[in-house]
DNA sequence: GATGAATGAGACTTCATTCAT
DNA sequence: GATGAATGAAGTCTCATTCAT
């Protein structure tokens, strides 16, 4: 009785649920019928709190940009934590990988915003913020390019199904970052 | 009448228009109806050469690895030319990026080879194509971490809206593609 | 299953439906599920045929003013039997009432073409078609007159549920009908 | 804070928007939320104040007869000017028209009076005052006619699109409203 | 071989109504 | 008294797929 009155939740966990759909089956896949169940909502709630599905599926890919930036903050730690970055960042990348589904909802994320300008800003919180933790340790140009490399790599790994061609890109990233780069 | 019994190319037909569509409006818009209206020919046409609408879109995915791949040889004759390798490249992203249909193209058919293990096999073909010509110019690690960084700073531009960084890109080339490399 | 391949009366018999249903219960009440019921066919075949519950609305009153206009041709034969045109005319507007739903068909039609231009022409194919039955007693002006005339008080008896008021209304035709007028 | 208790304002409020949306839109088109919308109430305020939206709805229409009733002090002032009151019913019914979802609204308000008989009383009072009006001028017989041939040649305007056909109205009514009629 | 008619599942969405607050 | 959160029914519509022809 008392949690069913609480609109800030359930639209949070509307957007989670639907977060984790799109992790697990692609943007794509998203129904109203799968993110009510998901959510554990009524089917009606999930057009009550959302003008429509392509209003929910934005808030969610926004929300999953949040939860890739949430990932910056632990990769900032490991590569304040010294060492050598190109080595520290290629660690990083595997462990992303690890798990896959939410390495996938950046793809999805990316995919999306391709084609839709409203998300152009939340596909590019991840790059950007990288780059930023990347500017420490070398130019900007060389940041960036550095956020090139890890993010086609991750996409190939991703794609391909090949598991991450660590030697190259930690090679790569030590080219792109050191001083003389 | 007019039409001869051609049943290959009714075939093509359908899988090139499967391809047009979804260059146009992703994998997602797919559908049985626009596509036999695409192609020019009766509804049942698609489901005649096509076991599903599932099977035809692997057709068309693995028709636009095709088309990828065969950009590549508009790449190695660019890069056979002489000149800076890096410059090149990034020249040729750049006109890449200019026919976005055509460049969304990559992007679907990677996000459905991260879901659909059929298709992995196509998604490599690009990657393996381009380090495979870069491979001249440096070595296989090299060559592979050029592909990451190419399709990440496509993938970034796609995605981000903004234009190609067009002078990271060719530094970061430059420092990967150098004998020094 | 021969029966069933038959789309042109299938289409009919959908038409014949949601005419009968307008008729009944008015055109706001015409839903696809009621119309496939009442049709005797699946519902997907509602949707099959016509285009958008609008086209399919808008074919039922087109037909719905055909209804109407059949019904000029007995109007015509009484007409033509000779007699008092005026007394004849109440008599016809006396019987018109007796089958109150189609007498409401065309009020039906009237209210849906005074906000949708595409049914203007079939809203006036009564009114037309009367004026010119008419116009063998009178001139062109007092024909269209006695056509306002018989409208606005079958009007009046189907708004306010009263019976037809006959004397006024053949008095009143007979004063826009006699040679005279 | 602002808005004072005013429960009896706030009810006429909610009617009065009701009654616009059905003029412009058509009573088909009334719902709780753009009736709430409308009048700037909440959205609960809609089922606060009125049982059900069929209540709402017949409050909203018999409004309208009000509306509709109230147009005709404005007639009863130009008809006592003098002059032709053949003439001057033409003139009325050309700026009746004038302002169409007002006068569409009677024809919503008829549409619905002829399949709900508690709108019955309310639909009379336009018939019935008219004709009030123009006994001063005719016998009651005459006078009726005169409405009947005034409500169809408007409700002839309104549903074919086509400008009122003042000569043949005119004429009619001279005809109807003369001592010798 | 080929096609378009056919259908039933399921998608999105709107909405009247209820009711806890 | 008043309100907005809430929901389940029902609406429109699309579509993959089947199948008689």
């Amino acid at each position: 009785m008392s949690v069913r009155r609480d609109p800030a939740g359930r639209r949070r966990a509307i957007v989670e649920a639907a977060c984790a759909l799109i992790a697990e089956d692609g943007a794509a896949a998203l129904t109203h019928r799968r993110v009510a169940a998901r959510a554990g909502v009524p089917l009606g709630a999930t057009t009550y709190y959302f003008t429509s599905l392509g209003d929910l599926s934005r808030a969610a890919l926004q929300h999953a940009a949040e939860v890739c930036a949430q990932l910056l903050r632990v990769w900032d730690g490991r590569l304040r934590e010294g060492g050598d970055p190109a080595a520290t960042l290629t660690a990083l990348c595997g462990e992303y990988l690890a798990d896959r589904p939410r390495a996938l909802l950046k793809t999805e994320l990316y995919t999306a915003a391709a084609r839709r300008p409203e998300l152009r800003q939340a596909a590019a919180l991840w790059s950007d913020g990288l780059a930023g933790l990347l500017a420490v340790h070398a130019g900007p140009d060389a940041a960036r390019a550095a956020v090139f490399l890890v993010d086609g790599a991750l996409l190939n790994a991703l794609t391909t199904g090949r598991p991450l061609d660590a030697p190259a890109v930690e090679a790569a990233l030590r080219a792109l970052l050191s001083p003389a780069g």
